[in-house]
DNA sequence: TTAATTGTATCGGTTATCCGATATAAACCA
DNA sequence: TGGTTTATATCGGATAACCGATACAATTAA
């Protein structure tokens, strides 16, 4: 189940600006654990090495416009590998 | 963009019984691009010793009831860390 | 039957992904 | 002020994920 964790902080940030220990719990909401440190710092240093975020005087994260861009990327990759997705939707009502 | 093979893998079995060339070919129209053999034949290696597909006698794959609740269990984690995603159809519609 | 195509399978190697341990800095509190 | 917690960051290492090359089997076509 890897792979994940950069697009989800990606989306995570489209909706909100945070900063390193923000992001960490509200990745502890959508997956239900917290990522390592070692995973988390490095992972935002990578997206803003490639400048799809960037940071703020107090450490707080948002997308760039490449950012938005690259989300929106991955958005129609995934609905187009799982056009048929709604009928997932069964696993997740109620 | 790595780690989604084996899951789009077990959502392509779910709705039909395939050999492995039909699922390469059912992967490219999803994904944009054939997997490599040395990477799609060890991927349902994988999946068989995990017990989660099996194939008949004529190479036909198929999910086993443990495949289903994998499955399933993979909906639920993705719904659940991207809940909030039908804004995310903005990018699949049209 | 032979040749060509298609399908299966394995191997070695590369890179991505993530973790725990550790260190430092910043914020808070007694 | 000094001590504790919280936040940020790096490092080395383990494993996952995938590829191209290669080999062989099975099917099809000539």
């Amino acid at each position: 189940m890897k792979g994940f964790l950069s697009y989800l902080i990606l989306w995570i940030l489209s909706k909100k600006k945070m900063n390193g220990a923000q992001i960490s719990r509200e990745l502890e909401i959508r997956r239900g654990t917290k990522p390592s440190p070692g995973t988390l710092y490095p992972a935002l240093k990578e997206l803003k090495d490639k400048g799809l975020v960037e940071s703020d005087e107090n450490k707080y994260y948002s997308l760039t416009d490449k950012g938005k861009i690259e989300l929106n990327s991955a958005c129609n990759f995934f609905c187009k590998a799982f056009y048929d997705m709604k009928e997932m939707s069964n696993c997740c009502e109620r």
